[in-house]
DNA sequence: GCTTGCCCCTGACGAAAGTCGGGGTGTCGG
DNA sequence: CCGACACCCCGACTTTCGTCAGGGGCAAGC
């Protein structure tokens, strides 16, 4: 098969060439395009079109995550790998939801930037060993309280469902009432069943439980 | 380096002999066992310790989910990439929840089998290209309601923060003066104090402000 | 056709939440 | 030295919640 072509923009020197030094080990990786900024960075990607594009964060004119968010817009088909220090939670959060397939932190190993290449090439998303544990870690929080939550949820009347999704919405009893067309006496009914069936003590706990299945 | 030793386990003994193909192509990598359900794959993995276990979901006596989950807690250093034909949501949230490095689908490239090798191996995550949009997704949605609410949350003070927390939890004023150690009435004005910072206007919008941002 | 059970509705009443005004302390700039 | 300010604290008052004890409709099972 065709080589995977790479762009790498770093705003030092050093960094670059020590990339390329890596990538060049392996046969099916070829580095087409070196950039110093972020601007740089986009507009070769634009005239290169490569693969892959290995941006760091840390960069003059536009930082990698500016870079990433532009190229993933006017170059889909590159896959962007984030390359920084640190695995700062808000830039990755802010990468990955920018675009990006991978994210790799400096300190890691010589080989795992030739991995990732190769799995973001093909479509897949890599993530460095530190970061991955936060996403994963986050993504199951949220998987599973949702599945633990969406059980106790089932036990709703229809209209249990509808008070819960405007209470968990932060609604009060009479803003509930007037939007279902009753008496907020009705309301307070219908909230203390569901207070009953979810196992809650106050409108609090049950917003909470709306809110992990995404009712709210 | 040694070679990254690998146990396979799938219940159609076709698939292994597949998989065991596509990974001899790699010189890197050397399968050292082979299991047929879940349970056999668990005790192979304790007795060979293996860097990589790649396990299929649909496997009978203990699935691949299951296994995963037993592995993580009995040979943690043993990275597990689980195996399926579809990406469905609960099994990604599962898998990942229960330790898992990896999510391939069946229907990938061969070489993303040998890159999510190396990349679990690593210690790195390997997601195939279809789960990844959806950890990603959901990660970032996440991440960015995070940072939103995280921002109105720096106005409160020291205090205003406890109380936030156990509000956030869904506890009463009188259970978070207990906890405080001072009496209903102050936790009230906090309280109040904290729906007019956070721009809320009952309890649970403030308690939602928590929940995203980590607070509860 | 009657009972049993479930759902939706309602009003009254005690309990919790939220507002208001205010007191004490520490710190910072005039 | 002394406002001005911010924070934490408090109690009295009003508003909102949550519980309790029901009534009416509707469908399933005897």
């Amino acid at each position: 098969m065709p080589p995977i072509q790479v762009l790498v923009a770093d705003d030092e020197v050093m960094v670059r060439s020590g990339i390329r030094a890596i990538l060049a080990t392996d046969d099916d990786i070829e580095v087409v395009a070196e950039a110093a900024d972020g601007r740089r960075a986009v507009e070769l990607v634009r005239a290169h079109r490569p693969h892959v594009a290995l941006l760091d964060i840390r960069m003059p004119e536009l930082d990698g995550l500016a870079a990433a968010e532009e190229i993933a817009v006017v170059a889909p088909a590159t896959s962007v790998v984030v390359l920084t220090t640190f695995g700062e939670d808000d830039y990755v959060a802010r990468a990955l939801g920018g675009g990006a397939a991978g994210f790799l932190l400096k300190a890691s190993d010589p080989r795992e930037l030739i991995t990732a290449v190769h799995a973001v090439a093909a479509g897949a998303a890599f993530l460095s060993p530190a970061v991955a544990h936060r996403v994963v870690r986050r993504y199951r929080d949220v998987g599973a309280s949702a599945t633990r939550a969406r059980r106790r949820v089932e036990a709703l009347t229809d209209r249990e469902h509808d008070v819960l999704a405007l209470l968990g919405a932060g609604h009060s009893n009479a803003e509930i009432a007037k939007a279902l067309h009753v008496v907020e006496g009705t309301v307070k009914a219908h909230v203390s069943s569901i207070l009953d069936k979810l196992d809650a003590r106050n409108r609090v706990q049950a917003a909470i439980v709306a809110y992990e299945t995404g009712l709210a």
